[in-house]
DNA sequence: TTGGTCTGGTGTAACGATGCACCAAGGTAC
DNA sequence: GTACCTTGGTGCATCGTTACACCAGACCAA
């Protein structure tokens, strides 16, 4: 219950309670290592342990850094916040967990409100395309990381942005599908009005258009814009999709791409709901590799994030001191194509030659991963 | 940048910082009318806003609320978590998340730290069968909650426990197959060495007995002993017992109970492996009803665990003075069975009457129910 | 000797909110 | 008129840490 106070340290070591305070903060340089030595073993005789309340209202700083999620309820999100932990701990950090259920007000309060309570910094998973319900906080000096999130043009210079690049992601899930001899494919979201949809989007055209299929002749799916967002949801979007999709009153797609596993999970849900064998009838790509993934039956091919290495970057730059990091930083990862059985050749298909190792496939991946 | 403190609010409204003090905490009995309506105007115009860190150094309390789960990147807990962070809100509070990853001493240091940090009180999602390595900061005050690890006799007298019943759980699970007309049925779970794992384990055993099966004479699995605990591994643990259990080595179950949804699915993936259908060869019920229990093909028969209320009522016991709160409390709910299609009837079994609507069955259910 | 520099420290005023102890003014009882 | 409440509100020390400004003493060069 009492507390150890660093005035009781500084008698111990028959120190200045400055000293000590030096001694914490690593300003050794002018001390003499036999006094460096007394305040050390001061320091664990007593147990003593820094009052964060204190540091803070002095300093105007914390420890713990700000995650924001859209819910960690999805076990992509739930992943990534376990991963980010890990790493905060690494650095010595806490982690205050907030839930923005993809609401942009809820979004902005919490950013609002980890600013005032004086977080080292905020790792935001969002995918608005526009930061401007946040660009006055960012003025004022917040650090502000936004993961799977690619930096987009008018993005306040301070933001540093960690993501997959969705293009390159887009790009060989489909082009693994176009590989197997799929002509008829379809991109199944919920809404596209995020980026990393846009971009994986644009990368499912890029990887049709590199072995000359037209993507407007695609069986299209567009439903559901009443439930935009939402990651519970997201589940049931595959699912309406496939029932959608598999209705009778269009050619169906023998291949799809979805846009995260929950998504692609759903829409196996739906297809077995029509009859259909995933991997057999129909194959199927996800997004993120979420652990349930290779748990489902079939196991989903899908394109893994690397979230553990995003999450050790994400706190590093979240981390650094504003004035030693380049303005604008962002990073985007490669992810890579996890193939699995939900995905399988189409009948009578000769085997062609990997689009991602044709000359066309090439060059339309080297653009992809340009921008 | 520029905070607005208490004292500017203060001069704003004419009236001295304690007067300002006073209103923020409630103590407004004391103050006329129109002095409270200067403060609270002065409060809107300059949008003041309470530094925490000089509050909680001066009360020596926090609104935050620690949270330490197993690994969030296990979809039950994700889930969980994001049904707290909505209670906590709701209640005005922040949640620290933090993955013990069923590490006792991890779990150890994380409340002794969050305890050092003033939180309001910690949420300790475990299912060790003792709390001896708290026992000194609960003595100290710490105000603790745990959950889905019911109370145990020796149990500091300050604790409270939220949880299922895991008896009952392990019997309607269980008495669902003996309905089907199962007759081999198996229990799998990496370890037992955890609370809510024998109470649902003793739920399986009453429950066969109640139909004059021997707990003794079931197909039994306790391997992977090696790997005691974790919880992305449970998926691997289910996985592994199927395949040691359909070895051709021994009579296999044709109904299984698995400790835990993930167990569960990893175990469907194991009977896939050994070309086995899940529903139809063998029934697998789970336990929780994860997200993904509804999304699996087949979606997966379970007993559910009303997360969100016990949420709501862990938040508002955690913040609960300790003085109006009996000692001891133990909330204990009752889990539901759902019935998906992950379970039927055994070939050729006549249609039994439930166990659960039956004489000796009903008697079996009422004793669980009193533990 | 004087002045300057370096080394190894220390004194002290904050940071912002809290709440106890106190007080002035007005009311009331006898 | 005095003693005593009550009401409405304020003064101030305090929580534990930080970091800037300062200082004493040693050392050295001219």
């Amino acid at each position: 219950m009492a507390r150890v106070t660093i005035q009781q340290v500084a008698a111990a070591a028959g120190v200045s309670p400055s000293s000590v305070s030096n001694y914490l903060n690593g300003r050794t340089n002018r001390m003499v290592p036999a006094t460096r030595e007394r305040i050390a073993s001061a320091i664990a005789d007593l147990g003593y342990r820094p009052n964060r309340a204190a540091r803070q209202l002095r300093t105007g700083q914390t420890q713990t850094i700000g995650l924001i999620v859209p819910s960690v309820g999805n076990p992509f999100w739930g992943a990534f916040a376990r991963e980010l932990e890990v790493a905060a701990l690494a650095a010595g950090c806490n982690v205050l967990l907030c839930n923005s259920e993809r609401d942009p007000e809820r979004e902005r309060r919490y950013v609002e409100e980890l600013w005032e309570d004086g977080v080292r910094g905020v790792v935001l998973c969002t995918s608005l395309p526009s930061l401007d319900h946040l660009a006055d906080l960012i003025d004022r000096g917040l650090r502000l990381v936004t993961f799977d999130r690619p930096a987009q043009a008018d993005d306040p210079a301070s933001v540093v942005s960690i993501s997959i690049n969705n293009h390159v992601g887009g790009f060989i899930a489909t082009s693994h599908l176009t590989d197997l001899g799929h002509k008829k494919l379809a991109f199944v979201s919920g809404s596209i009005a995020s980026i990393n949809r846009t971009g994986r989007f644009r990368g499912f055209c890029t990887a049709l258009e590199a072995v000359d299929l037209d993507p407007a002749t695609m069986p299209m799916w567009t439903g559901m814009e009443e439930v935009p967002f939402g990651d519970v949801e997201s589940a049931q979007v595959g699912r309406r999709a496939a029932l959608d999709l598999f209705d009778g009153t269009q050619e169906p797609p023998t291949g799809v791409v979805a846009i995260n596993d929950m998504t692609a999970l759903g829409f196996c849900r739906g297809l077995r709901d029509r009859g259909l064998e995933v991997g057999v009838d129909v194959s199927v790509v996800g997004f993120d590799d979420i652990i349930l993934a290779d748990l489902y039956d079939p196991p989903l091919t899908t394109v893994r994030q690397p979230i553990a290495r995003m999450a050790g970057l994400a706190i590093t730059e979240v981390l650094k001191d504003p004035s030693e990091s380049e303005d604008g930083r962002s990073v985007l990862l490669r992810p890579e194509l996890v193939v699995r059985q939900s995905t399988s050749a189409v009948e009578g298909a000769a085997a062609t030659e990997s689009v991602e190792e044709s000359v066309e496939g090439k060059q339309a991946l080297t653009r992809a991963e340009q921008r």
